[in-house]
DNA sequence: TGAAATTCAATGTTATAACATTAACTTTGC
DNA sequence: GCAAAGTTAATGTTATAACATTGAATTTCA
């Protein structure tokens, strides 16, 4: 369906306008399919997100910092979803030995068991773009990266 | 700067994935320019939509249930927005004669005064998405409403 | 008509974003 | 070596999303 159909918005200013808002609306569908996929593990997006990154490093830990840069969401809380996750028994943290004002934040193995499981289900993820041709992915990419290119 | 570069990972399984990531990348850049305009006014992107509904439908009042069907998000919560716009002075409600389960919002003259304000400054949000073509744009919409199309 | 079903706004709860501040710790510069 | 500056994680605050529940009001239907 179209975007002038799927809001009650009938015109737009110009085509710009009419992008940017369908951006913002289809950024909501998105999220909105793969929060199903990321609930039957009664995780959240970020806290994916996060376990994803500390199992990329594992066995090494990471400090909260070194996870927010790796981070999609670069301003996110990420001490209180680590929190979250150490309270699921999905991650671990510690002091740093070296610099205590760092945390070594890592994942358990059951969070591993966890990722394990999802990534047995990285089709359902790809099929939430699946409408796409490979070809069609990467012009969007091409007028998402134009988009942001200016800075 | 592509994808690639802005964020730290390397390597994505596919296209599909590449131009997913694209996509939850870019709406946070473009939602972080935004904000920026609307901060100006000390108004959030949310209540900016809500002001914009009701400006649309002025003088007529409309409900909570009507403003919420009108918004991009539609499970916001649309009570509690109305009810910091109403703290700003920027709408006011009271219950609907017809209907007492419903309540009539409507823009104040205030808000109304708040959005004339940014109307002259519509180009700042165009220029967000300057660095695309209009016939990009199509291609974009375009691009967008397929992902969802399949629905 | 009157009970049941439905509609609607408000409110409660948890997770998050974005921003500011704080406190602990480390590095720098003298 | 020590004071000042910088770094880091934690915490506080406000706004929001998403979901569930509640209670008031209305509609449906027997």
């Amino acid at each position: 369906m179209s975007i002038d159909q799927d809001i009650l918005q009938t015109k737009f200013r110009n085509e710009l306008q009419k992008a940017a808002v369908n951006l913002i609306y289809t950024y909501g569908w998105v999220t909105e399919k793969s929060k199903e996929l990321f609930a039957s593990e009664d995780i959240t997006p970020q806290q994916f997100n996060i376990l994803r990154i500390l199992r990329g490093s594992h066995p090494q830990p990471l400090s909260t910092l070194q996870i927010r840069e790796r981070m999609l969401d670069k301003m996110s809380d990420t001490s209180r979803i680590v929190d979250r996750l150490i309270t699921k028994g999905l991650v671990k943290k510690g002091t740093c030995k070296a610099d205590r004002r760092l945390v070594d934040v890592m994942i358990t193995d059951k969070g591993r068991k966890l990722l394990e499981r999802l990534d047995a289900r990285e089709d359902e993820l790809d099929n939430i773009f699946g409408n796409l041709s490979k070809k069609e992915a990467v012009v969007l990419s091409e007028l998402l990266d134009k988009i942001r290119g200016g800075k």
